[in-house]
DNA sequence: TGCAGTGTTGCTTC
DNA sequence: CGAAGCAACACTGC
């Protein structure tokens, strides 16, 4: 779910809070967790950056805490009680009231008596503590970020063109541009009225570059409305996106294209194991 | 009631 | 080697 618009929208939200302040104490109920504590208490929260779907929160002692929210995950900056039923947000709103934050699984104890926890549903979410050093050789896998400058259509048409795997694939693949999952992708092929079966090295040129120039205003408007918001993600302080009230494809099966003029029924397959929404009509498979 | 489906990634298998 | 399948987990909706 997190994909690049809603974890730009964390780290952005976390930027504001948790820089320069000290990680006091660490709780988790993930024994893969456990080991955290002994890596971070006592340093200090240097940065927060983004690269791709990653999230890197810099702390003193030239240490990375590598978050990756995978499937249900979000961080929050807050403030938690424990209870007999778990822990409970002391901050009244959607925090306290949003079943989708109730699942708290790591907390990070914080200098100023707030906590930056991880609410994950379904426990996919993964945290690593890495020396900066390290951190560069984990994530040199990446594609580039969509917003960089080297991100250009050659090198977007190069990293493509012998990929004879279909299209809806490759977007998230997240070797060849980083940050792009299953929503993005859908309405990323829904602008550039790309059928989501197309083989990605079969695709013509005009096609390539309209798949290309679709990928930017898809994921700005995405971050404008901070991000796409179903059972599970939220922001830094718990509460929805709006993207999901203006995707035109993902999740609107059955529903009319709105694409001006098109009369389409939008449809889903499954494409290589994963959903794929589309609008048959406007996003043909021939030419 | 029960089981298929869910935004991700990486490991195993063929 | 690449491609495909599946596991990790918990909950929702048909």
């Amino acid at each position: 779910m997190p994909e690049l618009p809603e974890v730009h929208t964390i780290v952005t939200d976390l930027k504001r809070f948790i820089p320069n302040l000290k990680i006091k104490d660490v709780w988790t109920d993930i024994l893969a967790f456990k080991k955290i504590k002994k890596d971070v208490v006592g340093e200090k929260i240097i940065s927060v950056e983004r690269r791709g779907k990653n999230i890197l929160i810099g702390i003193t002692g030239k240490k990375i805490i590598l978050v990756h929210q995978k499937m249900t995950g979000h961080l929050m900056y807050g403030k938690w009680d424990k209870t007999k039923d778990g822990w409970r947000s002391v901050l009244e709103g959607p925090m306290r009231d949003d079943p989708g934050n109730r699942f708290i699984h790591l907390l990070f104890f914080l200098s100023n008596g707030r906590h930056l926890g991880l609410c994950d549903m379904r426990k996919f979410a993964s945290v690593i503590v890495l020396p900066e050093k390290t951190i560069k050789e984990k994530l040199e896998k990446l594609g580039p970020e969509p917003f960089d400058k080297n991100f250009n259509l050659k090198k977007f048409f190069e990293s493509i063109k012998n990929k004879n795997k279909k299209i809806k694939s490759v977007l998230m693949d997240q070797s060849i541009v980083a940050g792009i999952g299953n929503i993005y992708a859908d309405e990323v092929l829904w602008v550039a009225a790309v059928h989501p079966l197309k083989i990605a090295s079969k695709l013509k040129k005009e096609e390539v570059k309209k798949i290309y120039e679709a990928i930017k205003p898809v994921l700005k408007r995405a971050i404008k409305a901070r991000g796409s918001s179903y059972i599970d993600y939220r922001d830094a302080q718990g509460k929805k996106g709006k993207y999901q009230e203006m995707q035109n494809a993902y999740g609107l099966k059955g529903k009319k294209c709105k694409k001006r003029g098109c009369g389409g029924i939008i449809e889903k397959i499954v494409v290589d194991g994963r959903s794929a929404s589309f609008c048959p009509k406007h996003q043909t498979k021939y030419d």
